[in-house]
DNA sequence: GAAATTACTTTGATGGTCTAATTAAATTAG
DNA sequence: CTAATTTAATTAGACCATCAAAGTAATTTC
C-alpha cells in the first residue's frame, strides 16, 4: 500500500533531476544565444513576444496577448520597446479603429528566424546522441507529459 | 549534404514544440501549486531559494548564491524577506565573522517539503502513461540531451 | 600593523509583470 | 438617434527579481 511510494519515489527522483535540470540547461543556452548581430539586445521576453506575433501575420494587440498569456498592459510596455528598437509595426485598424494591429518589420522577421534556426540547431545537436528510435520515444514520451500537464492536473 | 537539413528539420520540429510546450506547461503547473498552505505567498524564486539552502544544512550566503547563479546582493534581498516571514534563519559564523550561514527553520522545511512532494506527484502522474521501458529511454533520453547542453555546446 | 582581499549588505537602477484608472470607439437599448 | 454599456488599448503606479557599484567589517598577507 503506502510502501509503493518510496520505492516509486527513487526512480522518478532521477527523472524529475534530470527534467528540472535539463529545463535550466536550456533557458541558459537560450538566453546566451541572445548575442547575436540580429538579437542583439533583445530579451527571452521579447523575443517571445516577436514570436506570438507571427512572421506575416496582422494581429491585434488582444490576440497576441492571449498568445503569450500576459496582459494587454505587459503587451503594451513589450510592444513599445519592440516597436522603437524597429522590430515591429504598429497601426490602427480600420475596420475597428479601437484596435491596433501589430506585425513584424522586415528587422523583425531576420530576428524571428535568427531565433528559429538557433533552435533547430539547438535541437538537432542535442539529439544527435540518440537514436532514431530512442528520439521516436522521447518524442512520444514528452507528448504524453505535456498532455497531462495541459489536461489541467 | 545541405540537403539533409530540410529533411531533419521537419522531425526535430516536433521535438522542439514539444521541448517549448512542455516548459511552459511545466512552469505554469508548477507556479499554481504554490497555492499551498504550507507555500501560500511565496514565488518560485522563493522556492528555489529554500531549495538551494537545502533541508538540514547550514551554508554560508556565498555557497548558496554559487548554486542559484545569482549574485550576492539578490540573495541578501530574497533572503531578507524570507526571514521576515519566518523560512529562513540567519547568523553570524564564529568561525569566520563575515559569513553569514543561512538554514532552514521548521517552517522553511515544511515548504521544502510540501514543494517537494508535489514535485514527485506531478512527475508520477505525468509518466504514468508511459511503459516502464518508455520511461527508460526517456530517462536516457533527458540525460544525454542534458549532458549536451551543459557541456557547453 | 598597513594594505589587500574577502563576505556580505545597501543603494539605486532596470525590466517585466500586474491592477486600476483613463480614453476612445463600437454596440445596444430605449 | 441618443444615451448607456461594452470593448480595445494605453497610461499610471505599484511590486518583485535582478544587477552593478559603493560601503562596511572581518581576515589574510606582506
Amino acid at each position: 500500500m503506502a510502501q509503493t511510494i518510496p520505492a516509486m519515489a527513487e526512480q522518478n527522483l532521477v527523472l524529475d533531476d534530470l527534467f528540472s535540470g535539463t529545463f535550466q540547461s536550456v533557458l541558459r543556452i537560450e538566453e546566451q544565444a541572445l548575442d547575436n548581430r540580429l538579437t542583439a539586445g533583445l530579451s527571452m521576453s521579447d523575443i517571445h513576444t516577436i514570436t506570438a506575433i507571427g512572421l506575416y501575420e496582422q494581429n491585434s494587440m488582444s490576440v497576441v496577448a492571449e498568445r503569450l498569456e500576459v496582459t494587454l498592459a505587459t503587451l503594451t510596455s513589450a510592444v513599445k520597446k519592440l516597436e522603437r528598437l524597429g522590430y515591429v509595426h504598429r497601426e490602427r485598424s480600420e475596420e475597428d479603429r479601437r484596435q491596433v494591429l501589430i506585425s513584424l518589420t522586415a528587422k523583425g522577421r531576420k530576428a524571428y528566424h535568427a531565433h528559429r534556426l538557433f533552435h533547430e540547431k539547438m535541437i538537432a545537436a542535442a539529439l544527435e546522441g540518440l537514436t532514431p528510435e530512442e528520439q521516436q520515444v522521447l518524442a512520444r514520451a514528452l507528448a504524453s507529459v505535456k498532455g497531462f500537464f495541459d489536461s489541467g492536473r
